[in-house]
DNA sequence: ATAAAAATATACCGAACGGTATAAAATGTA
DNA sequence: TACATTTTATACCGTTCGGTATATTTTTAT
């Protein structure tokens, strides 16, 4: 489930629909919810609307095309904008690229969480990090593929700026796994000496590799072979 | 070792010095092909030498900034040569960096093979691979990381003249990896059971992405502990 | 409804882009 | 050495680049 725009989303993200129904207390709270982000959503005003719309339209052809690839005249024709107009709602190319990247990823995060969050156990939100994959490679490759693998290959010998906030996310990515194997391992579902730092950064690893090698040759089964082996990984090393 | 250019290479490269000081008939064929080759290099024309030239300089900056990032005026000033010179001898941009991607491909096998043809067993060829990552990743770095990695990643959704050019180059890559494979087998080494293909790709992946996480993170472990997973495969699952 | 503020469109800037015709210089051949 | 050929340098082409000052339009608040 994406960012909630619905009554109906807030309540799903927050309990299944029997506990709704019969906690009066819990309605409230969900509907109040609600409020707060119909009360942004309308509160928007129009320029941030539009700086979204930019970003939005924008995103595939950065990651298309990348950032030295990309020209303002192709942000002004996917977005039938004017450059004044863009130029009104950031100050440079830099910004719109770093708003585009930080779009991106906030995107696959949410995509993943969906796939994360609906597992109980660790192991399952492991599996669950591949099973993403598995179900929308077709659309990640449309997009352009892994948005920070191609931001890696531009962005760590020359731009400095987009740098930094690469090399964020993929901590940021990374500690979201190894947070699950320190849950399982607390919960006894995993061995307990493991380094999960490390196997954070294996599976990482191998699903970049994966989505590298399975894109430029144009054959879905590398990128499930690879997937196939962070399963194993999991299995025979991870789990008890 | 590279291309030959004095006879102590080409007799280095074909037997050690002992078999070349016993066997003149040897001796005198070592001592042919290095004629061959001083021919080679001294009937190049001088626009065969400049063009040499003008791709060896250009390597590291396609490499680092990628073909769009990388302007002609970038290639004027690493060759200090003009415009009319760079294209008496190319046609284009697209051919320079097509020229000098068979180029980055040429030398990483040579490099490659150095460290192969240096080990007997398929065992030791297969880790030779990972070692000469191991011994090699600072260089690698410091010219931008691995160009199928590089070229990949922009070739992709955009470079139609590149994409070929590195897909046949992955595809001699692992086949070179698969054939080590099947040698082991045939010889009693390895597994019969196995995919070679599998797992020539299953090394090109994590390699790959091994650098990948290794070179934004500026994080030298990353590909190491990518490199000690494949001697892991390789011990574990190729071998008896 | 109206004024103030904010956002967008127009029209333009100088610089850099890839590329080329042609002149000059270096090279190869006799 | 002299001439033909090849290679390199000069000077320029039209186009696109990222970016901006300013006018117009659209929102927003009163």
């Amino acid at each position: 489930m994406a960012f909630p725009q619905t009554f109906t989303d807030c309540a799903n993200l927050c309990f299944n629909s029997s506990v709704l129904k019969n906690n009066k207390k819990i309605y409230q709270s969900v509907y109040f919810m609600y409020l707060c982000i119909r009360i942004n959503i309308y509160t928007m005003s129009k320029a941030e609307k539009t700086r979204e719309y930019i970003i939005e339209r924008a995103s595939p052809i950065f990651n298309k095309k990348g950032y030295a690839g990309t020209s303002l005249n192709d942000l002004t024709e996917i977005t039938g904008l004017t450059k004044g107009s863009i130029y009104g709602n950031f100050e440079n190319k830099d910004e719109v690229a770093t708003a585009v990247y930080e779009y991106n990823i906030r995107k696959l995060n949410e995509r993943l969480t969906e796939f994360i969050d609906a597992k109980s156990t660790a192991t399952g939100k492991l599996i669950a990090f591949t099973e993403y994959y598995r179900s929308n490679w077709k659309k990640v490759f449309e997009r352009g593929g892994c948005a920070i693998l191609n931001a890696s290959i531009e962005a760590d010998d020359n731009l400095s700026f987009l740098k930094k906030n690469v090399q964020d996310s993929i901590k940021r990515l990374t500690k979201r796994l190894s947070t699950i194997v320190d849950e399982g391992k607390q919960k006894g579902e995993f061995k307990k000496n493991i380094s999960s730092q490390e196997y954070a950064y294996t599976i990482f690893t191998l699903l970049e590799g994966g989505i590298m090698v399975s894109k430029i040759m144009n054959d879905q089964g590398l990128l499930f072979s690879a997937l196939d082996r962070i399963v194993v990984i999991i299995n025979k090393e991870i789990i008890k």
